[in-house]
Parts: structure tokens; C-alpha cells; sequence
DNA sequence: ACCTGAACACCGTTCAAGT
DNA sequence: ACCTGAACACCGTTCAAGT
């Protein structure tokens, strides 16, 4: 069974690559070039060894996308703690939006499992405390999390690929769709025409939230 | 240039295979083995072709799986629609999640830009007028609509990358994670222990759609 | 106009061998 | 214990040629 690391040292070849520097060029790799250039071939060309090394150090590609997650989870900023329990729900959901928003490629790999990372636990822990003082009973305020990651997930995804397509010089589709829309079928689409574009490239991501908190809350009365 | 299909029939070789027939086998493939199955040359097998041939009838494969959103959204149910605004928008949305639901794969490929492909404009139309309806000036009711589909989007893709995990056997992160929660550091986590799992099971759209769009039909006051 | 064959430039991963 | 080389079984796509 290939081992994590040197279980015991001194025994058998002095190892030339390690864990933590694979993570450091992958990281550098995508934050050059985006997760689509990192591939275990090109890692290895990064790190000066070959791809099967890797191995020897990561289970599996899945596996280094994991500890890639757990290494930015692990650093990501935590908000302060207003005591307000509708304040702070907001607070902590702002902090963990922003902190993914910068680096969109993790939700994409990961598209979530509630991005339990242990290392992220702590978002998921104060959300759910804070609708328990705002009046939630233990389910509901599970339930109330739920809701607001499927939010942040759901607009971190779609704004990321967004991204990815116009900047990949793609005609972002809506744009071509818009062209046309029947304004028998579709009226207010038609009525909005071209104004759709910059409306929805606004940041509405606390507006939204703070409607979808408020909405939770009111459950509690 | 490749056009799309015959042109003027009757001039030069009479087609072997057609769009249609490539579509359908492409539906066939993803059905029964999962939309990462799905790759050029394993299609080119299934019409009983090369891969090149395929490129005749479409442009790539982005091309082909956007034909395949297409169709499958233009068969997605419109469900009726209430005279209350609130109920509307409860109805509609639900029918694009329900549809959604069916083939998972779309959302994860395409990750969305508004899922605009025209045949599913019906839906942002049929929201955005509900939430005017409901009095929401238009720009807010096109931010409301966003902020559902960001909801809807997360919820999707959360739901089925989950279930791909499940499929594939593995140990569903939060599993491992949930084991050892340090309760000092996650009192709220540590409470719920194993109920997360359970809890988030639960199908828990429409009390977060319900809690979202009364959030958002409050600002109209 | 439509299709084929061979090729290009890649993937992730396994296996057997070297040091 | 750690690393290498060669190989397996794939990808999407281009190019030049055939009918």
C-alpha cells in the first residue's frame, strides 16, 4: 500500500518530490492557467519528475483535488459575528460566497457534497446556530442551511461559467437568444430585450440572500 | 463549411446518417450509461460510423450536447399557472426544477448561463411576469428571477453530484467528516451528529422555494 | 456532399522493473 | 521507499484522400 508520506524515515530512498510540493505547482497551475490545464502528465512535467511519481504521493487525481480543496478551505477569511442572528447569517453566507468566488474551479470539480470539507465546517456550524437563535428548530434551521448553500453554490456556478465562456470567446448563448425572442410567446423577455445582459451580469447575490434569509426567518414566528 | 444538413438534395452522396438519428443514439448512450459515457468515438460506434462522419452534422461536441439541451428542454412540461402571483411562481419553478431533475446531466454540463436555451425561456417569462404581477418593478423581478434560478441551479447540481457519489461508491465526504467533529469547534454540527445525513436527504425544495420567493415579494411593499 | 483512414496531441492509470 | 519506462485503453479534432 502506497503510504502518504515517509512513515519512517531513513528507511529505503530518499524521497525528491513531496505532498506539499505537488499541492504548491497545482495550485500554481490553476491559478495560471485554470483547472482544465492540471493534468497528472503536466504536474509531473511541473515538479521535474514523471506522472506515475504522483502517485506514489496522491491516491488519485480525485484525491489531489481534495487536499487542493481542503488546503483553500482551510484559509478562507471568517467573517466576524454580529449578534443579530439575521445579521449574521448574512455575514457568515457573504464570507463563504466570497470566499469560493475566488476560486470558482473548486465548486465546479466538486459541484458541493455541501462542500464539507472539514475545514469549511465552521460556515455550515454558525449558519445553523444562527437560525437556531433566530428562533429555527434544529431541522429547520438544517433545512434553512440547505437552502442558502444550494443559493451560493448555485450562483457561484453559473457565474463561473459565465465567466469561463465569455472569456473563452464564446457568444455566451442568451446573447443570440435574445436576438429573437417572440414577443407573442415570451412578452416580458421581449419587453426587457438587450436590458437582460447587464441586469443579470449585476451582482445580486446579497439581494437575493438577504430576501431568502428573510423568508427563512419568518418560519420561526 | 460544413453545413448543417443536405442543402440542395440530390446533389452528391446521399447521407448515411443523419442529426436526428445522431441525437437519438447520443439520448440512448446517455440514458443507460451517463452523459460521461458519451464521447465522439463511442457515438461514431453506436451509428455504425467513424468519428468523422459525425462532424458533418455537427460542429463539435459543446454543438451537440447544446442540441441535446435543446431537445430536452423543449419537451419539459409547462405546468398551469394559478392567478396568484406567489402561486405562479411556485408553480412554474417547481416544474423547471421537476423537469430539471429528469436528466441532471444538462445542468451539470451546461452549469447553466440562465438555461436559456429558447426552448426554456418560457419559464424565466412565465417567473418574471408573476413577481411584476406581484409588484415588483422590473429590474427587481429580474433579479428575482435569478435569485431562483440560482436556487434551483444549486440544488440540482448538489443533488446530483451526491447521488453520482452514492453510485460510485464512494464514502460521501461528509461520512468521513461527520465522524470526528470536534465539538468545542462545531457545537451545532456536533449536536446534529449523524441526523445530517438524513436530514439533507429530505427533499427540502419547495420549503426553501416557498421561504425565497416570500422573501422576495416582500420588497414589493 | 458525405464518408474514411491515418494521424496529432493529448488523457488517467497499471504493471514490472530499477535503485 | 521511491522513482522510471513502457504500455493500456482511451480522448477530441484536423487533414488529405476517396466515392
Amino acid at each position: 500500500m502506497p503510504q502518504p508520506t515517509s512513515e519512517r524515515r531513513g528507511a529505503g530512498r530518499p524521497p525528491r518530490i513531496s505532498r506539499p510540493e505537488i499541492l504548491a505547482a497545482a495550485r500554481a497551475v490553476i491559478d495560471a492557467e485554470g483547472v482544465a490545464k492540471l493534468t497528472m502528465r503536466r504536474l509531473a512535467r511541473e515538479v521535474g519528475s514523471t506522472p506515475m511519481a504522483l502517485y506514489h504521493h496522491v491516491r488519485d487525481k480525485e484525491e489531489l483535488l481534495l487536499l487542493l480543496l481542503a488546503e483553500y478551505a482551510a484559509g478562507m477569511p471568517r467573517p466576524a459575528l454580529p449578534d443579530d442572528p439575521r445579521e449574521r447569517i448574512l455575514a457568515v453566507a457573504t464570507g463563504m460566497r466570497d470566499g469560493l468566488a475566488g476560486c470558482p474551479w473548486i465548486v465546479e470539480v466538486l459541484a458541493a457534497d455541501d462542500l464539507l470539507a472539514s475545514e469549511a465546517l465552521w460556515y455550515g456550524d454558525r449558519i445553523v446556530d444562527a437560525f437556531m437563535a433566530g428562533g429555527l428548530a434544529t431541522e429547520a434551521a438544517v433545512h434553512a442551511y440547505r437552502a442558502i448553500w444550494y443559493y451560493t453554490a448555485g450562483e457561484i456556478i453559473v457565474r463561473a461559467s459565465a465567466g469561463r465562456r465569455a472569456e473563452a470567446g464564446r457568444p455566451t448563448y442568451r446573447e443570440t437568444v435574445f436576438a429573437d425572442v417572440d414577443a407573442a410567446e415570451y412578452p416580458r423577455l421581449a419587453e426587457i430585450g438587450a436590458d437582460w445582459i447587464p441586469l443579470t451580469a449585476q451582482d445580486a447575490y446579497a439581494d437575493g440572500l438577504s430576501a431568502l434569509v428573510d423568508g427563512l426567518l419568518a418560519r420561526a414566528a
